[in-house]
DNA sequence: ACGGTTTACTTAAACGCTTAACCTTATGAC
DNA sequence: GTCATAAGGTTAAGCGTTTAAGTAAACCGT
């Protein structure tokens, strides 16, 4: 298919080609009503569509958005298996192509080289999900674009958050639990690390604890790397060696959904005889057996919140991005894991 | 950062920047190897970084992929919550990074409008998922670039297909039942429509039943959308209705799952009481409860294959693409969900 | 009637890269 | 020594846009 030019746009409606690009850039101000009518009519009936690439040529703007999730370490595969990050696609996807922007969608190996794509492409900005070493968060502070971090707490006046408060979140979790007569509860999460949103939630697991006069028990959490494997051995361990454990709070559905094959291989049941709670309210928690209890953080409307700041930033060019972080709201959704004790 | 273009890379090598181009795009014939060392000292040193809007410009090539995937009707958000379409993202994106390409993910409105998007972008190629209307595809005809199709029975010499034989599928999901000694086999699918998959595997759940010199009854087809809400449904009508029935094939591993959950609602068991097979071994399917029992089909690999397989047409600019199709291998994996007779 | 604005366009340079065509100089065949 | 060829470079046009600067006509206040 033969690509039509301005250039023909320009001829066939008898106007300069400065006349079609303002009329089609909405630059109503410079041109008069009867051009623009002969300029729309041309384009339209030649079924003109500009060239992107030449646009970003000439006024640096690409209207792209680089998207990054982490991936796996051997195989370097996104971890677009895990439906948190899929979700927060769907989010970001709908709200960019609303607004005539496309989403460049790839992994970055172990930090490094992201700086190549995004100077290769001229990215309007980005949307960065995971932790990674700090060099490539200086490699994005050297280019200059809007950038939003998911899942994130590093805070810097470059970067804008859209995050929750994890602490609060696994507050709740704990909280439901010991609401229900739960007294031993355990912490089945993967690495804790400084800042990262796993130390959040550990953190309100123990203040949970604490403000209800619970003994926090280091021999307690589980921790381990966040994935169905690991909370399968965790609950496997909980249910053989712990019988004074009678819920475990796990920092990712996943992890739960593990915990829960763990424990009934021990021949012990969910939730008669341990509870069970998760995070993030994947769409597959509710298809667990049973239907998993979990702290509720409604993930496509984080993922369309990210690309609403991102786009509104890359709008006001001249401002920057407020530095306070953007909080989406959580919510404990209860269904058939957590047993009422007494 | 200020971009450091050809132009200064010359300048600092001491050549023109036509020798730059022929260096760094390995023409090396037109180059002698002094000049080669000199422009790759200088390219490095100065950490050029080339911009791939000006070289799509001038060379109408992008590096640039698009990938379509289905959406949901109402909120025009992806399908991407359907581990089916990520994992085979996950294929497709570790091949195309590795070879230099990037990935464009979007959705489409109900079959209009990718066409501005392959043209306004410059796509080098397209990967498609799912069905859509005829005129979707008459769009990306006459645009001339590579596309292959997965998930599709369009035969055409425009569009390469990966795909699997799932009548084949059908019948070995089928087949895995009857060897188990069942013999009232209920089939729990999406809507059957001419040339879809779906309607290959109902075939093959048909054969089956044929060559083991069974009875089909159409009464046991329960025919509605894809979705873990529709098999949970249709679970609830098997297990409270149909005491005959011993064993359903589910299309999907979602609706598998929903069966299950229908099923033991009513108050009977899996497999205890019924039997269920899926299909797609998506990553979850080994995370249920019980692990389910499903026809493999390794779907990463066959989102790596479907991103050679377009790698390789896009090489070689001139041949076309073979047009038989790719079938790529099927396997069933027996898990916790299929219970012998007797 | 005159300078000064405003309005509606056009011209042409610029964005960063590729590449056909051209220009030297060296190499070799006879 | 002459001519063809090859090797190694360079020049400059072109890819499809945008946009600053220029131009020409119309309008306006005095």
């Amino acid at each position: 298919m033969k690509r039509i030019t301005i250039r023909e746009v320009s001829e066939k409606a008898g106007v300069s080609t400065a006349a079609v690009s303002y009329v089609l850039n909405g630059r109503h101000s410079k041109v008069s009503a009867d051009t623009i009518e002969k300029v729309q009519r041309a384009a339209q009936e030649l079924n003109y569509i500009p060239d992107f690439s030449a646009r970003s040529l000439a006024n640096n703007s690409s209207k792209l958005i680089g998207v990054v999730i982490p991936q796996t370490e051997d195989r370097k595969q996104l971890l677009l298996q895990n439906p948190f990050y899929s979700e927060l696609i769907c989010g970001i996807e709908s709200q960019l192509r609303q607004s005539g922007y496309h989403m460049i969608l790839s992994g970055v190996e172990k930090g490094e080289g992201y700086l190549d794509t995004t100077m290769q492409r001229n990215l309007d900005g980005a949307i960065i999900m995971g932790v990674y070493q700090e060099s490539f968060y200086d490699d994005l502070k050297k280019v200059n674009m809007p950038i939003v971090l998911i899942d994130s707490y590093i805070y810097d006046r470059h970067f804008h958050v859209v995050g929750i408060d994890d602490e609060l979140g696994g507050y709740m979790a704990v909280n439901h639990l010991i609401e229900n007569g739960h007294t031993n509860i355990a912490l089945v999460t993967g690495t804790i690390r400084k800042d990262g949103v796993v130390e959040k939630r550990f953190l309100g697991y123990k203040r949970a604890l604490k403000e209800a006069g619970l003994f926090y028990n280091p021999d307690h959490v589980f921790e381990h790397s966040v994935t169905y494997e690991y909370g399968y051995e965790a609950g496997k361990l909980i249910a053989a060696e712990h019988p004074e454990i009678t819920a475990v709070f796990a920092t990712s559905d996943q992890m739960a959904m593990g915990v829960m094959r763990g424990v009934r291989e021990e021949g012990k049941d969910v939730p008669e005889h341990i509870s069970v709670i998760g995070f993030d309210d994947i769409s597959f928690a509710r298809m667990s057996t049973p239907p998993l209890t979990t702290v509720d953080q409604d993930i496509i409307s984080r993922g369309m919140k990210a690309a609403d700041c991102l786009l509104s930033a890359i709008q006001n060019k001249g401002k920057e991005l407020p530095s306070e972080p953007t909080i989406m709201p959580l919510a404990l959704v209860a269904r058939d894991t957590v047993r009422k004790l007494q």
